[in-house]
RNA sequence: GGGCGAUUAGCUCAGUUGGCUAGAGCACCUCGUUUACACCGAGGGAGUCGGGGGUUCGAGUCCCUCAUCGCCCA
């Protein structure tokens, strides 16, 4: 029987096979196995807005491998993929594609139907995402896929809100947020963007006036970009060492636009003494920097913009002019009255909303808060305890500095996509029978406490543990609102609150309290009764389970490690560890293992926004999923981020055109669809690009990056190796490999291996996978393909020796397969089912059948706190690693080098027989006679004699080793002018080391301070410097 | 403004608690189709480790400073 492999990896069609039969097979699910060891990791939920990049790419390469290598190990390794409703990004997104197609805005077509939208879109991107995460090979337990505002999870969100409620974590407060008046809501810091724009910067004076009110004949002068918030001014700001005013600190002034009185403060935060008069107006309600001056000086905070950006009623005779029209208007007023000093032109800083392209107004509302203190100390604790591992270990410091702030948590949104804030509320007075009904029963309940002091109770006495209750101030003065929080699966009670007239919070939750929960409102929390159910088997026996708990929940959590960017180690790290605390009283991780990020080759990060964005795909389509794997995990290190250069590859001739900056900005711009010309061809292409789409039937160039070549080149590699193991396995029987038979070079294979199995190990355990990556990539390449096979071919053609051969051939391939398996999946599944086909039965110790997949099978090395019960036991271990085998392998490769150095130099043929000698210590002579037949295999030469007693050939080309010296007759082809230059030039390199070596050893600082092991080394190596020495110049004397 | 990090060969990156002559892949040059692989093999050239200063017997590695870049937080 042959069987050939074909010449080349076909990528797409193994990747087709093995992402369907895998899942089929049920590799991917994990379900709890009391007794044996999980490992869980829970997906950084990907956005619903749109696809995968390359950063999605690297995380998601991470997890796999993590994943992998654990199930190998024999832990129930459980990946929970999912994604996110990433509030404000999806309905910014929906909303634009709405505006921009149909013309329509939100507010046209009402909550109910951008809600049913964006399901729509949701339902499309998840499809497509969870699409691209399969073809990376992802081995997710796909059965238990979430979305963070599915039933499951929406429940532990409701479930959570509800506790933090009922347990007064959760307040409304007031707060400046990023207004876009004319979307009419608030937007997130990252959704605004900063543009220098032309800009005035006036200058005016408020008259200073006296205890009665009346003015004095002294002003105060500022300058301000705003004329029109001073409507809002509270206070004149000034430094309070600025001698300049430090005698009217504390006196007033009158705002002449609408005579209001307010005082001259000092603030050396917000005042600034070099800067313009040095005196600031401040109006908290309508700047970041004057927000924080007012709560620091306790200053009124006046609104004087209603929500569509016009004047409000604080605005007096300006109410209701738009805010463009109010500020001309107020700076004429000024001059009127004759305030105004002046006016120049400036540029000025000014923040847009990403969405509407408006100009931002800071603004003062009524947000919903969650009290960090005790939380946030909770987290920091199960980090600096050590609960918590962050690796690499610096980005601990950004976790702690970011919670020790302290700072409450924002948590509503005036959006309509996300988890409705679960509050009703209705003002106490328009409901007297409720508040009578409230009384009764705090006098029975509260012991007569009086809760109007905005304590926590509950309302409803049969409802207790459904609903809780607080009082707090309305917005009118006096007013006391009636707050209601409804914990979940009380539908009827919902619809009692409606029907007494108490209204739902019309805001959303901040998307990160959904994120926040993901770690065991994935596993079903709080249902603590029954596992959380599983896609495609409703009521099966994935419900099911014993003695009526949740066994999920249980057996998976705390989860083993978190894969994740350092940006958002704050916004969802943090938070999870304080939700995890707070709900389940465990950190939801023992590990976060921050990876770089990827950049362009600019250095810019990658991302949207930028169009410099690489769709993981479009790789994979070039260069196969192993390949991308493998190259991402070579760059996935502990030190630092990582460029990625793309080029575009001309779909008319493949010439590739590097990524510019230009190209990353090209849009249409309502002309035509831009496109690039090809610098070899000359024709024209286009390219994909998040601002357009490539016109129909148009040639678009695919994105490549040669950093790929790396990994594509080594599974070309390992494909052909073992298609040339395969073409010679021919005959093949399983049988014990007696360790008295092996050949030196199988010792040294086997040595090499299980180092490299035990290196790989610890470094993944490390997360080092960039080093793993390379470790076993030299091992394959440079130890088994270019030396092991080689030595290999002769013995394979040898009946005798083939056998043998063939088995130890099987044992390194099968053992290699497995551990390149968490990197590469898909070239090690074909490889393996064909070496199953060849060699079913094998193994160095015990013959066994091989298991029915590499995904399943036994990882190679064995750590003491892992055991894989289910399947085969590993063959490699400490007792095959010799480190004197393998420095004595070294000089047999030095040896053949050298006399390959030899033909070069003299243009010899590498089929010309050559001869050779070795003068060396019978102990090193019989090291070389044992290899013999391989100088003849792998330099085409002949060791004629080796030993103490070896007098040099005449006309012969020589080279010294560190404990040997050879010898190669050439027959009067030698050049003994070429042969002394040559050890001239060796011999001044080692007079050279030796120099510095003795002039080391010659320092008395040196031998007095440094550690008695360094300074050994120094003598051992100067020694045998020494030694070679003596060989070379012997050699040069020989040659004279 | 505060914090974290980076700057090493033409490009992309390694470089353990300071220790002998700073490494790899790609690119480049020379030779080569030997029955796995040209996505290959055998060789080779290439770096005053961002600048300056300091500590030390010894600095790519530690400290200070300057420059440039990235990220997070204000």
């Amino acid at each position: 029987m042959t069987s050939e492999l074909p010449k080349a990896y076909e990528p797409s069609a193994a990747q087709a096979r093995w992402v369907k039969e895998w899942e089929a097979r049920g590799y991917c699910d994990a379900d709890p196995i009391p007794g044996r060891e999980q490992h869980t990791i829970m997906i950084p939920l990907p956005n619903v807005t749109g696809a995968l990049h390359m950063g999605h790419c690297l995380n998601g390469t991470v997890q796999d491998l993590l994943t992998r290598w654990r199930r190998m190990q024999g832990r129930v390794a459980l990946w929970m993929p999912g994604t996110d409703h990433a509030g404000i990004a999806t309905q910014a997104v929906v909303e634009r594609r709405m505006l921009e197609e149909e013309g329509l805005t939100r507010h046209d077509i009402g909550r109910d139907a951008l809600v049913e939208r964006i399901w729509k879109w949701k339902d499309e991107y998840e499809v497509r995402i969870l699409n691209q995460l399969r073809q990376i090979g992802a081995s997710c337990d796909w059965r238990r896929t979430r979305f963070t505002l599915d039933d499951v999870c929406s429940k532990a969100v409701r479930r959570t809100f509800f506790k933090m409620f009922s347990d007064g974590l959760i307040f409304r407060g007031k707060r400046l947020v990023n207004w876009d008046p004319h979307l009419q809501t608030a937007v997130a810091d990252d959704e605004v963007y900063t543009e220098d724009v032309d800009g005035n910067f006036w200058t005016f004076n408020y008259p200073i006036v006296d205890d009665a009110g009346q003015p004095t004949d002294r002003v105060i002068r500022f300058s301000t970009t705003r004329p029109e918030t001073m409507l809002g001014d509270t206070a004149i700001c000034v430094h309070p060492t600025d001698e300049r005013y430090t005698d009217i600190i504390g006196r007033m002034v009158r705002i002449p636009v609408n005579g209001r009185l307010i005082p001259i403060i000092a603030d050396a935060l917000l005042a600034d003494k070099e800067l313009g008069t040095g005196a600031v107006k401040v109006t908290p309600a309508h700047d970041p920097n004057d927000y924080a001056c007012g709560l620091r000086n306790d200053l009124p905070m006046i609104n004087i913009l209603n929500s569509d950006g016009t004047i409000n009623e604080e605005g007096g005779e300006f109410e209701g002019m738009d805010r463009k029209t109010v500020r001309k208007a107020i700076v004429a007023k000024m001059e009127e009255l004759g305030h105004y000093e002046g006016v120049e032109d400036r540029k000025i800083p000014k923040k847009f909303s990403d969405r509407s392209k408006t100009e931002i107004e800071p603004y003062l509302s009524d947000q919903w808060f969650v009290k960090m203190d005790t939380l946030a100390q909770s987290a920091m604790d199960a980090v600096s305890d050590k609960r918590v591992k962050i690796f690499p270990q610096r980005f601990t410091k950004t976790y702690m500095d970011w919670l020790g702030e302290k700072r409450d948590w924002c948590i509503s949104r005036q959006l309509w996509w996300g988890h409705r804030i679960p509050i009703w509320s209705k003002k106490l007075d328009t409901s007297p029978e409720l508040m009578e009904k409230l009384l009764s029963y705090y006098s029975q309940k509260n012991d007569g406490r009086d809760v109007s002091d905005g304590s926590i109770f509950c309302p409803v006495p049969e409802h207790a543990g459904s609903i809780t209750a607080v009082i707090t101030d309305g917005i009118e003065p006096g007013e006391k609102l009636l707050l209601m929080c409804v914990a979940d699966g009380c539908e009827e009670l919902e619809q009692q609150l409606q029907t007494d007239g108490f209204v739902q919070d019309p805001d959303v939750l901040d998307t990160w309290f959904s994120s926040a929960v993901w770690p065991h409102a994935t596993l079903g929390w709080p249902n603590e009764t029954s596992n959380p159910p599983l896609a495609g088997s409703e009521n099966s026996q994935s419900e099911r389970s014993a003695g009526g708990k949740n066994e999920v929940l249980d057996y998976f959590y705390p989860g083993s490690v978190l894969v994740t960017s350092r940006d958002i180690i704050s916004l969802w790290v943090a938070r999870m560890v304080l939700m995890g605390l707070y709900n389940m009283k465990e950190v939801p991780f023992e590990h976060v293992y921050i990876h770089p990020s990827i950049q362009d080759s600019f250095g810019q990060r990658m991302s949207k926004s930028k169009g410099n964005g690489v769709d993981p795909l479009d790789l994979i389509d070039k260069y196969g999923t192993d390949a991308v794997r493998f190259t991402i995990a070579s760059i996935a290190g502990d030190t630092q981020d990582v460029r990625l250069p793309v080029g575009y590859e001309c779909p008319h001739c493949e010439a590739v055109t590097l990524q510019t900056i230009k190209h990353q900005n090209m849009k249409p711009d309502g002309g035509p669809t831009p496109s690039i010309t090809c610098k070899d061809c000359k024709k024209d292409f286009q390219f994909p690009s998040p601002w357009f789409k490539p016109d129909e039937g148009a040639a678009v160039a695919r994105i490549v990056s040669d950093r790929f070549d790396f990994g594509r080149n080594f599974c070309n590699k390992l494909w052909n190796a073992s298609r040339f193991a395969f073409m010679n396995l021919e005959g093949y029987t399983p049988g014990a490999i007696d360790s008295v038979d092996l050949k030196t070079e199988d010792q040294w294979i086997l040595s090499r291996l299980a180092t490299t199995a035990q290196q790989v190990t610890t470094m993944l355990g490390r997360y080092q996978f960039d080093k793993a990556t390379h470790t076993v990539r030299d091992f394959t390449w440079n130890e088994f393909c270019d030396w092991y096979v080689e030595m290999l071919k002769p013995r394979l053609k040898d009946e005798s020796a083939r056998p043998l051969a063939q088995r130890v051939l099987v044992v390194v391939i099968d053992n290699l397969l497995r551990l390149l398996h968490p990197f590469a999946p898909f070239i090690t599944e074909e490889l393996w089912q064909k070496l199953n086909e060849l060699a079913g039965v094998r193994g160095l110790n015990q013959q066994t059948a091989a298991a029915d997949s590499v995904m399943i099978a036994a990882w190679p090395w064995q750590q003491m706190e892992n055991s894989n019960p289910k399947s085969e036991i590993s063959d490699l271990s400490e007792a095959l690693i010799s480190a004197e085998l393998e420095s004595r392998f070294e000089r047999l490769q030095e040896t053949v080098v050298a006399v390959r150095n030899i033909r070069g130099q003299y243009k010899i043929s590498p089929k010309e027989p050559l001869k050779l000698f070795m003068k060396c210590s019978p102990e090193v002579a019989a090291q070389m006679y044992a290899v013999a037949d391989q100088f003849d295999n792998l330099s085409r030469t002949m060791l004629e004699a080796a030993g103490l007693d070896i007098t040099p050939p005449p006309g012969a080309a020589g080279f010294s080793l560190k404990d040997a010296d050879g010898y190669v007759p050439l027959d009067g082809l030698v050049d003994n002018t070429a042969e002394k230059a040559k050890l001239e030039k060796q011999q001044a390199e080692l007079q050279k080391q030796i120099a510095g070596s003795e002039q080391k050893l010659g320092n008395p600082g040196f031998v007095d301070k440094a550690p008695p092991h360094v300074i050994d080394a120094f003598r051992k190596t100067l020694a045998e410097r020494q030694a070679q020495l003596e060989s070379v110049a012997r050699m040069i004397e020989e040659l004279s």
